[in-house]
DNA sequence: TGAAACCCTGAAGCCACTCCAGAGTCAAGT
DNA sequence: ACTTGACTCTGGAGTGGCTTCAGGGTTTCA
């Protein structure tokens, strides 16, 4: 199949493709005699497996390790697990940085009730008083921000 | 003072005060003669501000929005209400995205409870399995991901 | 006076794509 | 046979918010 037929099985962006083929975790498939890109079932489940992986907010790095096992299938899988529970605590740390977020949030949107003029607004005052937590919100992280 | 002195009293790099500078969210400060960046109180209070937003994770566009009613006193504020409001809801969307993210990804680690190999290991298997549920967590969105 | 600590600019790198220009290929319809 | 339009190709640039680096210049302190 040709590489747009994939993307639509798939359900990705024909650059996507390209991309992944590019940065080395699908690997290049064979050509048709124009130059078109030829693709077979295994390339339509690796990709299913990476974008199922992305759906789960794993990165390629992170892809690239357990495509490593799934194409060695009798080492020890000690590592897949590990994987798994370290992504998982990345996921419960954002969000517990992002519920603080939110109460921070709630918080100063309290401090304005009504549209007023700005030098009075209680958002843009609250703002300007140095009392920065240094919350984790803008701080390195492994799971990203909010946008 | 100096552009290392603004930076540890704001508890930010130098690199992001002049990154700030050359996408117009920091005015450009005067220089001295050896060509050093001058930078006095108001320059302190708006970086302040800004990772302070920054902290609260806006992105500099929605930062640029709040230093203009900052810089405007005299306007009205309801753009600000708004601006949070919506902010607000991005990371209440985000939250809930990544919470069901975390149960997915609880259910995936359950499929291997012990170290095997890799055939068998219940989680490279479930991933394999074609049912992705097109999670947010992969998609555009508005608040990133996880890393 | 000389070394260390600071500062300057401009460019490249990060991540995972996304979009674009300009060209080539292919299948269907006339 | 020819045209049209849909598809594909490559390489490069752009996204956000920094971070790092190379290769210099300036200041400060002993």
């Amino acid at each position: 199949m040709k590489i747009g037929e994939l993307a639509a099985i798939v359900g990705t962006d024909v650059e996507t493709i390209r991309y992944y083929e590019k940065v080395g975790i699908l690997p290049p498939p064979s050509r048709t005699a124009g130059n078109y890109r030829h693709y077979a079932l295994p390339h339509v489940d690796r990709l299913k497996f990476i974008r199922r992986c992305r759906s789960l907010d794993m990165t390629l790095d992170e892809i690239r390790v357990l495509l490593r096992f799934r194409d060695s299938p009798e080492s020890n899988c000690g590592e897949v697990n590990q994987l798994l529970d370290e992504h998982i605590g990345h996921v419960a740390a954002r969000i517990e940085a992002l519920t603080q977020l939110e109460k921070e949030l709630h918080a100063l949107r309290r401090q304005c009730r009504k549209v007023q003029r700005a030098k009075d607004c209680g958002i843009l005052v609250e703002i300007g008083r140095g009392n920065t937590r240094a919350g984790t919100a803008g701080r390195k992280r492994h799971i990203a921000g909010t946008h």
